[in-house]
DNA sequence: TACGTTTACGGCAACGTTAACAAGCAGCTA
DNA sequence: TAGCTGCTTGTTAACGTTGCCGTAAACGTA
């Protein structure tokens, strides 16, 4: 096979220059429509490309290439996430370069400065949870490379975002509960300190208000995970705290599904009966909540149409000098076998 | 903040040519020891980096990238996958360019266009169920671009690859099943024309034919499927045929975990007890295996290894020329509640 | 002294592309 | 007819880097 074509292959086909096909191929002004004419049937027979290299230099910087970094690909909610930025950036022609921050600041920073380092022409980030903006993001925003966050907020960010509505989730989940006929509804909770543990803590306790009922802090357990395994184990460790209370809770609106594993696991171990004695709703609706037993009611967030729009941001924010695009989807309530009282 | 220092940057400030600071910076010969002390000092001053879309250019080539094309990131195997090959990656300062192909092979062709077009250094991919080596993969190859095959394999290939042995964990699955007392042993599989399922068919058989059982095809149900739902779809439908006949099996075997959801869904329906009724043990220890109820036998593929070593491949490969590297990973028999009769 | 060899460096070209400027030419106006 | 205008094309430089070649100075050898 012959290399490829180049523009000065077209160029010394015709007997023209190189800039007059350059101007052809680009869509010009200032070219006659009989050259231009030729010379587009003269690139296809040849079967020429462009080479992105040549015009990366030029343009000093990737073309069509968006960094995209998360904690975990093998989370599920990011792996859905994922899946819909690939699509939309697949459509439109786009390459995703991608990252995982494994929940470390410092090796997200080290992602993020190779993103910059390789040109990207924007940065798609699911940030990690103690992730640093003015560190890790601000400098990415001052080369003026379009970013979007996802999933999770960072304090006072004003820039573009996709993110889930926790605050309404949680809300939904608690009133969900409440009108199953649940009295005492716990919330083992993530960290007060990042958005998404602050905004389900925020829901949770606004839920209960709502509905006339009291805010028991003994109900607010509040724990530290970072992937699945431990989730589960520090739902079942809560569970277990919970479950000392002089009066333990009937209902339980878990922070991840993960977690809600592990109230199952307790449950099982104790023998209590999800749904009559314990009521159960996690967030996230992971593929593994409707197979367990009973299946888990939980809060689906759509990894993939926030995915498919985090990308559509940043594109549209190639383009738009300045404007800023936002948008917070309000997760959907699914309800299954853990959290309806028999009649 | 200034623009970021080039070689001619580092050459005015200390007098001497760019081809002089470009020989010190890259370990030549020819430089006089002083004068590349001097360059190098400068050279962190300025903080100077290497432009890589400068060196893609010159080298013809984008650098440090590879090109990773999976059929679904979001199946739990290939995000383990991709999670060890992003560590090795990270660790020697690769980025991952990731496409999927969604089980299209047209799909799977542009993505891998793509990245060629890209310059990428190398290409690690999981074939889709019916890619076309011919066509998709031998053009990479002809570029001498290294490829890394993974998971499954192509009829005749004999290039570098780091898959699942898929025979000897077939094998180990029905031996264990035959261990365990139960004596009627079905396999719901998946279809014979492409290696995995071929090859843990065989499997199958070998582990029937070796422990003296009769190999009986009606209890050899085939079934097709792209992804999880229809998993457990098409192996609620396969249970049901097999327990249509008029001896029905007390084991089955299934081809993956997916697939094994769909026969807790048809045994639960109808009161058939796992494991007292029907032994079941899976494929690929997905994350749901052992929430299941009762936990799910199956065979642990090690994605996260598996990428590792695919990256590490890929990497040698570069350097050496013609050696092709080969790994075929035993799969390990995660023995739970599924299969084992209480005595 | 004369010549070859080594050491250390600089100049130029090239990777493929595009932007800015220059320029040729026809047609029109005064 | 001189000069202006608009249309079309070509020339040059630049993006940042490295490989090739050339060469001056210092050194060694007969």
């Amino acid at each position: 096979m012959n290399r490829r074509a180049k523009l000065k292959d077209i160029a010394e086909a015709l007997n023209v220059s190189i800039t007059t096909v350059s101007r052809a191929l680009n869509n010009k002004t200032d070219i006659n429509p009989t050259t231009k004419q030729s010379i587009l049937a003269m690139a296809k027979e040849l079967n020429y490309k462009p080479n992105n290299l040549a015009l990366s230099l030029r343009k000093s910087s990737t073309l069509n290439v968006v960094g995209v970094i998360v904690p975990h690909v093998k989370h599920y909610f990011f792996s859905t996430l994922l899946e819909g930025i690939m699509n939309s950036a697949h459509e439109m022609n786009y390459f995703v370069l991608l990252g995982e921050s494994l929940h470390s600041t410092d090796r997200e920073k080290k992602v993020l400065d190779d993103f910059s380092e390789h040109g990207v022409s924007g940065v798609l980030i699911a940030p990690c949870k103690h992730s640093d903006f003015n560190k890790n993001v601000l400098p990415i925003i001052h080369r003026r490379t379009p970013v979007v966050v996802m999933d999770r907020m960072y304090d006072n960010y004003n820039g573009n975002f996709v993110n889930t509505n926790d605050f309404k989730g949680a809300f939904e989940a608690v009133s969900h509960l409440v009108q199953s006929g649940y009295k005492r509804i716990a919330h083992i909770a993530s960290s007060d300190s990042w958005s998404i543990g602050h905004e389900r803590i925020k829901g949770y306790k606004e839920g209960l208000r709502q509905h006339g009922m009291p805010i028991d802090e003994n109900y607010l357990s509040i724990c530290n995970f970072n992937n699945k395994e431990e989730g589960a184990e520090e739902g079942y460790r809560a569970c277990h705290k919970l479950f000392s209370l002089k009066e333990p809770p009937d209902a339980i609106f878990s922070v991840t599904d993960d977690i809600a594993i592990g109230v199952y696991q307790y449950a099982q171990e104790n023998n209590i009966s999800i749904p009559n004695d314990l009521g159960v709703v996690g967030f996230s609706n992971s593929e593994i909540s409707k197979y367990l037993n009973p299946p888990l009611s939980t809060l689906e967030q759509n990894g993939k149409k926030m995915g498919e729009m985090a990308f559509d941001f940043f594109f549209r924010a190639l383009n738009a000098n300045g404007q800023i695009f936002q948008k917070s989807f309000k997760p959907e309530l699914i309800i299954r076998g853990s959290s309806v009282l028999p009649k």
